[in-house]
RNA sequence: GGUCAGGUAGCUCAGUUGGUACGAGCGUCCGCCUGAAAAGCGGAAGGUCGGCGGUUCGACCCCGCCCCUGACCA
């Protein structure tokens, strides 16, 4: 089953492991690691997208980090030829692609045929402009008489949603299409969830950050928002500058508000992004899920790849419930 | 021991001169998501308004006592 052009996907939220598994994985399958995660894709974010080091990778071949500057603004689109093209090439050295990443759009956008209508920076612009000046209420009044289909399946107050619309339709004359199609293959692939009991998953959260600060976060994004002026550095970049950590830093590096703060902020935020992650894996029925609460043995993630039928004997969902409330031992009365 | 302030949703706090708590932010849970997706957006569940008694047709808001917290005075 597991030839050479099955795709292994490692999917899941943020700190469950997923790296590191890819990284064994691809020893075990004589594969190639591809990230799938829109923030690793910035060059000099490093400590806080838990990019693994060069050491920490040993040799294993890692492809889709570092490739774009932080001033830039990320694209789905751009990722999917590049991510297609890099695993046709690895297949074609007879190796195995290893998608690992939790920007669950990523991997869709590899693996299912989706396609992205085009994009116009200028039609943007001034779309956003607009947008700023008249609301999003406004907006989506336009939508409606445009196009009254994607009018009803976006909510009025997302004026992020409503102005790609309104570009798409303008730009194309074609409806868009505001609800993701069903999941339909283009590559052949195994995606493995990683889940963990939600207090596990916090904890680990918490730590991570905590360890990221030690590790000199706050240095490295001084040093990407550099002293340059508008149009340079971190702060120019809208997607990069949104990055979970980065974007609290700055904040504090503005002085809105203190260190400590924009460490428990990041903390915070961070959790909300993992519940986003696990509700869009969640509802991806082909995900095969593998308790993560120890890292998932090898011999564990391979045997579910060799899982004949996307619905296999009972694998654990990601459980949103607590973990064993005998376990960490309440102090009695 | 005394004075003052305060005890309202898990947390921080609004609020009604007595008529069924409009609460808000954060947190929690659930969901959406097609070129910013570590982004953007929506929904829900949570309160016997510190306790007991009194006044009143009716009290979270008035009175009394008690408990707890903080500050100050001794």
């Amino acid at each position: 089953m597991t030839g050479p052009d099955l795709v292994v996907a490692v999917v899941g939220a943020t700190a469950t492991g997923k790296s590191e598994l890819a990284l064994r994985l691809a020893r075990a399958l004589d594969g190639e690691v591809i990230s799938a995660d829109s923030m690793q894709l910035y060059r000099g974010m490093d400590i806080g997208t838990g990019k693994l080091t060069v050491a920490e990778r040993g040799g294993v071949p890692h492809h889709l980090l570092d490739i774009w500057d932080v001033t830039q603004t990320a694209s789905v689109s751009e990722y999917q030829q590049l991510a297609r093209a890099v695993i046709a090439d690895i297949q074609a050295r007879g190796r195995t692609a290893i998608l690992a990443g939790g920007s669950g759009l990523y991997i869709r956008a590899v693996l299912d045929d989706l396609r992205f209508p085009g994009t116009d920076p200028g039609l943007r612009a001034r779309l956003e402009s607009e947008l700023a000046a008249v609301g999003p209420g406004v907006m989506h009044a336009r939508l409606a008489a445009a196009d009254p289909a994607a009018a009803a399946t976006i909510l009025p107050s997302n004026g992020r949603r409503i102005v790609r619309a309104l570009e798409v339709i303008e730009l194309s004359g074609q409806p868009f299409s505001a609800t993701m199609p069903g999941y339909a293959a283009v590559l052949p692939a195994v995606q493995l969830g990683l889940a963990m009991p939600r207090d596990v998953l916090d904890q680990r959260i918490a730590g991570r950050v905590r360890q990221m600060w030690q590790d000199g976060l706050v240095d490295e994004v001084r040093r990407l928002a550099g002293a340059g002026g508008p149009g340079s550095g971190l702060r120019a970049g809208l997607t990069a500058s949104r990055a979970l950590g980065y974007q609290q830093i700055l904040r504090f590096l503005d002085g809105a508000c203190t260190e400590a703060e924009a460490e428990a902020e990041t903390v915070r935020a961070t959790r909300r992004f993992a519940r986003r992650q696990e509700s869009w894996f969640r509802r991806d029925p082909r995900v095969r899920w593998l308790a993560a609460a120890a890292p998932v043995p090898t011999a564990v993630a391979l045997a579910a790849i060799a899982e004949p039928d996307p619905s296999g004997p009972d694998l654990p969902g990601p459980d949103p419930s607590r973990s064993d409330p005998a376990g960490p031992g309440r102090p009695e009365s």
